[in-house]
This record gives C-alpha cells, sequence and structure tokens, in this order.
DNA sequence: AGCACGCCGACT
DNA sequence: GTCGGCGTGCTC
C-alpha cells in the first residue's frame, strides 16, 4: 500500500489533490511544500496531510518529485488561518496557502538560503574602532543592543558600514536572529488620564482574546496607548503584528516605534518592498519582535504572536479587491482568535460595523476624546443650503463667490465632487432612457473626449468596467438630441474654467493620474502652479496642500441618505479628512459644503469638530429613517463569472443570514452569460433580493441553471467576521 | 487559470 | 488545401 498525501495547489478548481509518496520516502509533515506534476506542468502545492483513500485510482495517481526543504514549512496555525479564509471567502484553499508565500518562494526555483539578519560576532562585540570611523562605530553600537535585517540596513543607509563590519569579522549574517538583549523601555511620555484608565482596563485583557476597539479623535494618542501594550507583549517574549494601510507609512512609524523600543527586533512586509528583501523579511518575521507591515503581513508567519495591531481600522486600504477578496482587518481577527490574543482596532472614524460591534459589546470600546492640538486652526465649516439657491452647472452662488475670493487673495482652493467622468449618465429628454449598463444594473457614466485624448469619448461603466461608444441617437426612440445628466469633475473643470477664465485648475482622478503623477503635482501645488484643484476622492488622501484655504465640497446628499451605510461611512472619513486640509499655519481655513439637507446631524459633529460620537449618531439617525439596521445586514459582493457561482453565492448568503433584510450583490457576467434567457430576472433578483426571493430563485431556476456548463467561479463575502 | 483538442469560415 | 476563431473538456 503506498502512502498517499493530500496537496493544495495554486488553482481556480476548488478541491485537493491526492498524490503518491516515492518508496521509501516516510512521511512529509503537514504544511511542507512540494513540488508535482499537475497537468502538463510542474507545481508547488502545500501538504496538508495524509490521504487515507483516493477517489482517484491509486495507480492513476502521480508522484511527488520533490520536498523543497530550502524553504520553512507553513506552520499549523497559518494552515488553520488559510483554512478560514477558504471557507470565509470562497477561495481555494491552495491558491490563499501559496499567496501566504513571498513571490520568491512560490515557485520551485532554489534559492540560496536567505540570511535576513546581521549580528555581532564574539570579535564584534569586543571591537574597538578607530574613533574617525564614526558611522562604524555608531552601527556596531546599534548592534550590541540588536541585530537588524538587511532590508532596514538598507532603509538607513547602513548596507556600505554593514558590509565592512563584515569583512572585518565584526558580524555576520544569520538567518536566523538571536534573542534581543535589551529588554529596558525608552522615556515615554506620560500617559494622560484617559491614556491611563484605558491601559488600566486593557493591560488585564493581554493574554486572550478580545476586540479593543480604539475610538480616538486625532491627536489623542492612539499610537501610545498601541505602544505601551506592545511594550508589555514583548516583555512576556511575545511578538506583535502591527497592520498599518498605506506602504508610505512604515518607515516613519519604523523610526518611531524603533526609538520607543531600542534593541528590539523589527521587520517590515509590504508589497512595495523589492522580492529579495521581501522574502527576508518573511523569512525573519518568526525571529522578530515586532512585525509592521500592510494587509499582507495578515498572514506573516509569526509563531510567538501576542498581540494584533489594525491601525485606522476603518481603512479600505485593508481590503484586498482582487483575487482572494480579504479583509485584513477581519483575518486579523479570525488569526487573534484562533491565536488567543487580543486585537486592538484603532481608528479616529471607526468604521460603523466596528462600532456596532462595541455597541453590542462584542467588542470593548475604548475611547479617547481628549484631543492634544488646540482647536484654534481647526476650519469653520459652513453649510451652503442647497434648497433655497439656484445651481448654476452644481455650484451654488455662495460657492462661486468664494472660490472667486479665495483667488483675488492669491490662495488656494480644493473642489470635492466625488464623480469622475463628465455626467453621470446621458439622458433622452424625449423618451427618459437614461444609460443603463448592459451588464448591470448601474448607469454608463458619460466620458467626453479630451484635447489629450480622443478616445476616452466613450460611455463607461464605473462598476463593472463596462465600456461602449456614445450612440448618435437614443437608442430607445432614435432622438438624436441626447443630454448630459448631472455633473462629474471634466464637467466641473469646464464650468469652472469658463467661470473663472483666469485661474489655473487641475482636475485630480482616476482618469487623469497617472501612477507617479503625486510627486509633480506636490510640487505643482506647492509652487503655486495650481489655483484650483478639481478632483475626487482621490483629493481627500493626497497630501498636504500648505496654502490651501478653501475646500469647497459638493454633491453630499446621495451619500447622505444612501442605503448603503458605507456611502455615508465613507463620506464622513472624506469629509473630515478635507476638513483636516484646509487651511494653513497661520490662517484658519474655510470649508464649504452644499448640502439640501442642513440638519443631517452628521454636519452637526464636523462643525464641532467632535467626531467621537459621530458613529452613534449615524446609527440614530438610520434608525430614525427606517434604512436597514446595517448590523445585521450582511454586506455581500459577489464577482460571479456565471450563473452557477452566482447561485452559489445566493444560497451562501441566505445560509449566513437568516434574519437578512436585503441582499445586494453585484453580479458581472461575462459576455457569453449576457445572452442567456433568464439572465434579466436573475439580475434583477440578484441585485436586490429578500431572503424568500432568494430561496425561491434557487429552488425554481436550479434545474435550468443545470444545464448552463458551471465555468470558474471568484467571488468572496465581505461581511462581518463574528457573525459567521 | 491554462492548455489542448476539435470543428467550421476566410485566406496565402 | 490550412490557419485560427472560441466552445468544450481536463487537471490527482
Amino acid at each position: 500500500m503506498p502512502s498517499l498525501i493530500q496537496v493544495a495547489l495554486d488553482t481556480p478548481l476548488d478541491r485537493l489533490f491526492d498524490y503518491r509518496l516515492p518508496d521509501g520516502w516516510g512521511s512529509v509533515q503537514p504544511g511542507s511544500l512540494v513540488e508535482v506534476p499537475f497537468g502538463r506542468t510542474l507545481q508547488v502545492g502545500v501538504v496538508l496531510g495524509p490521504a487515507t483513500d483516493s477517489a482517484i485510482q491509486v495507480d492513476k495517481l502521480r508522484k511527488v518529485i520533490r520536498v523543497l526543504d530550502d524553504r520553512p514549512a507553513l506552520t499549523a496555525d497559518i494552515l488553520r488561518l488559510a483554512q478560514f479564509c477558504a471557507d470565509y471567502y470562497h477561495y481555494p484553499l491552495g491558491a490563499i496557502l501559496l499567496a501566504t508565500l513571498p513571490p520568491r518562494l512560490r515557485n520551485a526555483t532554489p534559492f540560496v538560503a536567505e540570511m535576513p539578519w546581521l549580528m555581532l560576532t564574539d570579535a564584534g562585540r569586543a571591537a574597538e574602532p578607530p574613533a574617525r570611523a564614526k558611522a562604524q562605530r555608531a552601527l556596531l553600537d546599534t548592534l550590541r543592543q540588536a541585530p537588524w535585517t538587511r532590508d532596514e540596513l538598507r532603509t538607513h543607509k547602513q548596507s556600505r558600514h554593514a558590509a565592512a563590519l563584515v569583512a572585518a569579522g565584526w558580524a555576520e549574517w544569520s538567518r536566523a536572529a538571536p534573542p534581543a538583549a535589551v529588554t529596558q523601555t525608552a522615556g515615554s511620555p506620560p500617559a494622560t488620564a484617559e491614556q491611563a484608565a484605558a491601559l488600566a482596563s486593557l493591560l488585564p485583557a493581554l493574554g486572550q482574546f478580545g476586540v479593543h476597539l480604539i475610538h480616538g479623535v486625532t491627536g489623542s494618542g492612539k499610537t501610545e496607548l498601541y505602544l505601551r501594550l506592545i511594550d508589555a507583549v514583548l516583555a512576556r517574549g511575545l511578538q506583535a503584528l502591527v497592520l498599518i494601510p498605506e506602504i508610505a507609512l512604515t518607515p516613519q512609524l519604523e523610526q518611531h516605534f524603533r526609538r520607543r523600543f531600542p534593541g528590539r527586533r523589527f521587520a517590515t512586509l509590504h508589497s512595495g518592498l523589492a522580492e529579495g528583501a521581501r522574502t527576508e523579511n518573511w523569512l525573519a518575521a518568526p525571529d522578530c519582535d515586532v512585525l509592521l507591515g500592510t494587509r499582507l503581513s495578515v498572514f506573516a508567519p509569526l509563531p510567538r504572536l501576542g498581540l494584533i495591531v489594525v491601525d485606522e481600522e476603518h481603512d479600505a486600504s485593508f481590503k484586498q479587491q482582487d483575487g482572494l477578496r480579504y479583509s485584513a482587518r477581519d483575518v486579523a481577527i479570525a488569526r487573534a482568535k484562533q491565536g488567543n490574543v487580543p486585537v486592538l482596532l484603532g481608528s479616529a472614524t471607526p468604521s460603523l460595523e466596528s462600532y456596532a460591534q462595541a455597541q453590542n459589546a462584542r467588542y470593548q470600546l475604548i475611547e479617547l476624546k481628549q484631543r492634544a492640538i488646540s482647536q484654534a486652526q481647526l476650519p469653520a465649516i459652513e453649510l451652503v443650503d442647497l434648497k433655497h439657491l439656484p445651481l448654476d452647472n452644481g455650484l451654488s452662488r455662495p460657492a462661486v463667490q468664494a472660490l472667486t475670493d479665495t483667488l483675488a487673495r492669491g490662495e488656494q482652493s480644493l473642489v470635492f465632487l466625488n464623480r469622475r467622468g463628465y455626467a453621470p449618465a446621458l439622458y433622452c429628454p424625449s423618451c427618459a432612457w437614461v444609460s443603463p449598463c448592459p451588464r448591470c444594473s448601474a448607469r454608463l457614466v458619460f466620458h467626453r473626449a479630451t484635447p489629450h485624448s480622443t478616445r476616452s469619448h466613450r460611455l463607461k461603466c464605473h462598476h463593472c468596467g463596462f465600456e461602449t461608444r456614445i450612440p448618435p441617437e437614443c437608442p430607445s426612440c432614435g432622438n438624436p438630441d441626447l443630454k448630459a445628466l448631472g455633473q462629474g469633475t471634466q464637467r466641473l473643470e469646464e464650468t469652472l474654467t469658463a467661470l473663472l477664465p483666469g485661474a489655473r485648475i487641475r482636475r485630480i482622478d482616476r482618469d487623469t493620474m497617472r501612477p507617479r503623477a503625486w510627486a509633480e503635482l506636490g510640487e505643482a501645488v506647492h509652487g503655486g502652479e495650481i489655483d484650483i484643484l478639481v478632483g475626487t476622492q482621490m483629493l481627500a488622501k493626497g497630501h498636504d496642500f500648505p496654502n490651501m484655504t478653501l475646500a469647497l465640497i459638493l454633491d453630499t446628499d446621495g451619500a447622505l441618505y444612501s442605503p448603503d451605510f458605507r456611502a455615508t461611512e465613507r463620506l464622513f472619513a472624506q469629509l473630515m479628512q478635507v476638513a483636516g486640509r484646509a487651511g494653513r499655519a497661520d490662517k484658519p481655513g474655510r470649508v464649504l459644503i452644499q448640502t439640501a439637507f442642513p440638519d443631517h446631524p452628521l454636519f452637526r459633529h464636523l462643525q464641532r469638530h467632535d467626531y467621537s460620537g459621530y458613529a452613534r449618531t449615524l446609527l440614530a439617525e438610520r434608525k430614525q429613517l427606517e434604512l436597514p439596521p446595517f448590523t445585521r445586514q450582511v454586506l455581500l459582493r459577489a464577482e460571479a463569472t456565471t450563473m452557477d457561482a452566482a447561485l452559489a453565492f445566493l444560497q451562501r448568503a441566505a445560509a449566513l443570514a437568516p434574519d437578512i433584510g436585503g441582499v445586494s450583490v453585484f453580479a458581472a457576467t461575462p459576455a457569453p452569460m449576457a445572452r442567456v434567457a433568464n439572465l434579466e430576472r436573475a439580475q434583477r433578483l440578484i441585485q436586490s433580493a429578500s431572503r424568500q426571493a432568494l430561496q425561491a430563485f434557487v429552488r425554481d431556476w436550479r434545474p435550468q441553471l443545470d444545464t448552463i456548463r458551471p465555468r470558474v467561479a471568484r467571488w468572496s463575502l465581505d461581511v462581518d467576521p463574528t457573525s459567521a
């Protein structure tokens, strides 16, 4: 009886594959990486365990080629976490497991065992380099406290000095780091009374699973709280994982942490690293004390994990939007639960779902309301009530006046409109056709040709990516006189150019920004070459604009009362960011918000610059308006390439949320599927369905759908992890 | 997914 | 005659 093993492979086929071990191999540990023949190719797979029997005839099974023992096997906790993701996000286990590895280790090409850590030799510990070799002496002193990784040496521009130490025999590269030598913590600022109280309640929570939501207004010292808890975890000999949204933030934060914990071993992990550095740091992770990184770090090997921190937990970059569509925040919670460690979620504008969990007492809520910085420089927030004002191409008179004044003073303005393109739809005045997308429920957005690009004269679906040329006449009634409906950034730019002929206007949205354009834009803004920036939410995330004294916010109302709570949530975070950017050191800025609903409670929080209770206010508002109680609404997002996949998704939806109020599912079907006769009805059901409708759909249409050949399905869920 | 096989339309 | 379109099947 030959020994069989189950192997997970990086294929969209959501099943495991059985292989034979060649005679005399004994057993292979679960988690080991193996090279196996698959189809006509060779693939790297992950061994999950022995196979007791196989559905395939044993003599048809193929043999494992070799065990890749040049790299560590995946540990049991990572296998378990991947299994959770496979179930939770409906994604093939093998694809997840391989995705947790740095790219270098995903193929069978042997690699030179990486040596990420630089540590001192005995000679190095005693060495006394000449006084003039200042840099070498400094590095020696640093290394006497703790080893550094090659990547850190590189970012701190120490590679050359490191090489010199190695050449002198004072230091050597090592695959694993020795324990950190120093355990004392550098002086930390005194905790505020609030921080002290938070700390007192959090310290006893270390050592077991718990989700702690730290809702701290900007400047209230969230980071200080993380640092103190990390310190306590490190003191127990455990590791801390710190997840942050943006790569750009890593170097600053790393320095901040490093200063605070001299002698501790740090590693960073994000997609901005070169492949070699990423591999090295991944290999260094098991030996580090603090791992700081973006969402992919949530899958890093950390055998002594004692705490997970998710900073800016509301941030959308924790969600991967393609492939395995996971939320690193949610995976972090799952990992913390499996590892029985606490997780801290920190934010000044917590996501509503996290906030609701706190209100339901599933998460512990810790509020930090005291602000260190004064309110003096915060901008005045003015509401322009659109109920009584006429609009000229989407702009009210006070808005235009404010722009004119700012321009006259030689200061800069920012105009925020969260809709790119020329107009959100094309409209037929004679039959009310409004450019529907043939593939989904959205409207096709009218993009107009520009001097730079005539190819962009098209109708585009911002939802599913469908594109088509602009019809010369109404497809429904033949009327040749189609009108642009509403305002997009492109049209706004046109309007402003006509209104303020002297102004230098620059539009910032996905259509105008190339990946590297940010630096150039920053220079242009700082150099005073731009008077007015017009753009979408890209602007809210941008850099600091020091002479920007006016922020004008158009068209908030759709998001204000959207049934999709995320739209409201995003709006609030964006308004806050824009508000925070208006004004300069010597002069508070002005923020003008055009709205037909100036009484919305959200604005009261903004005007008072009091963000502490905004989530509660929004929840209360939703309740009053009888919008779906989102705590029970499960948000599902599917990318179904076949009807079969869409169906499986719907079944999952119905099972997951027995008391579901509504499902909002977007199904993008490939072109051939669009010809399926029942697609239209299916789409309508998919887009908005009650649970009964879902079940009826599943029951009635199953036989017919069975005749459609299932193709590959890619889809995932975006749901609250504690409800699964 | 990625790749091969296979059956029909327009080309050197 | 055959080049190549994509419909269909298969991967331990």
